[in-house]
DNA sequence: ACTGTGGGAGAACGGCCGTTCTCGACGGCC
DNA sequence: GGCCGTCGAGAACGGCCGTTCTCCCACAGT
């Protein structure tokens, strides 16, 4: 039981690509078999249903966010850098060209109502996301109030980018950003 | 011909019902049979497939959004009142019970990349969003980046909203907006 | 009253879904 | 070398999908 061979993270892989780039119900399992390699009994016996798979490649891709935005603050000294760093973040994702939105709102879009683990993933990412802005905003010491607002504007931006196709809502989202922190900064929180 | 007599209509309301409240593959065209009581032959003689009926519920939410934000704006007699005003009227939807977060957003990332006209029907009704903010904007006489950007703060609330299940992110949008506009108006655009 | 037409209800169709089962080949251990 | 458990390949299953077809009744004109 040295390792895991690396099953489970091709399964993950190959799905993740599938539901991400054609949505969801749209993929069917012999399509995650083709692609990973894997066969089906496999997959069934490392996730028992696809929604548990579903939920699976949710969470790597939450891990993956997590990594993008923590590498974008790296280097960047104060608080106020490391909020704006979320939206360069953004637009070096929104250019590459298999982005296709926030893959939580458009799987809590398509299975919210139908699957309580995909809707209870996403709003753990979203709530996740929040705190990680939250914990930002008391950093640079402005009034909490920022940190949902700025968390708009991400959340914006990431879906005008998927359906427009375009990187600008990064730098729109970013401009925006630094108004409302700067307003912030000038009349700080008590 | 004197009057379409309401079915077309009602198979669309039953079908805008179902489609946005539960996801559109996940239901059947039985379901918009039995919830509209139009038999199916005469669904498919008023629209040849499901994805044209998906375009058409599509059409209406769009028309539907545009009375809202219009009625919203009536009464307020200067451009920041209307602006403003549109965040007004996305708490009272988010309020609404039945409220699941943007229907065009949710079908694009359903379909988005599986039916050109789902696609392009959420496209254009963005760039129609885009079209009125930058309208008012330029009305009052502000810089025009202004526009994309308290666009994306209602994008980002619509999201939001959905996720979390609340209706605070339409207030934070409206705060973040307040601030935006008035920043923007004392440095007017050229 | 008889025929013809149109529209209603629901069965039927081919196809794909998620999931499970069968079968045959392979490799480790005595 | 012979047995046994393991595992991969793909068929099989029940069920639902979008779409079409069949059948039957209710009513029009003469």
């Amino acid at each position: 039981m040295a390792e895991t061979d690396g099953v489970r993270e091709r399964i993950l892989a190959a799905a993740d690509d599938l539901f991400y780039g054609r949505g969801i119900q749209a993929v069917g399992m012999d399509q995650v078999r083709e692609a990973s390699g894997i066969p089906l009994k496999r997959i069934y016996a490392e996730f028992p249903s696809k929604e548990r798979l579903v939920v699976a490649v949710l969470a790597s891709r939450h891990a993956l966010w997590e990594q993008g935005i923590a590498r974008a603050a790296e280097g960047r000294p104060d608080p106020r850098g490391r909020l704006l760093a979320i939206y360069d973040f953004l637009e070096a994702w929104f250019a590459d060209g298999s982005f296709r939105g926030c893959g939580f709102i458009n799987a809590f879009g398509e299975l919210g109502t139908v699957s309580p683990l995909v809707a209870e993933a996403a709003r753990e990412h979203k709530r996740s996301f929040q705190r990680y802005v939250a914990g930002l905003v008391a950093e640079a010491g402005a009034d909490p109030e920022l940190a949902p607002q700025l968390a708009l504007l991400a959340e914006g931006a990431q879906t005008t980018a998927a359906i427009s196709g375009t990187t600008e809502p990064a730098r729109h989202a970013r401009g925006a950003a630094t108004v409302l922190i700067d307003a912030a900064l000038r009349r700080p929180a008590a």
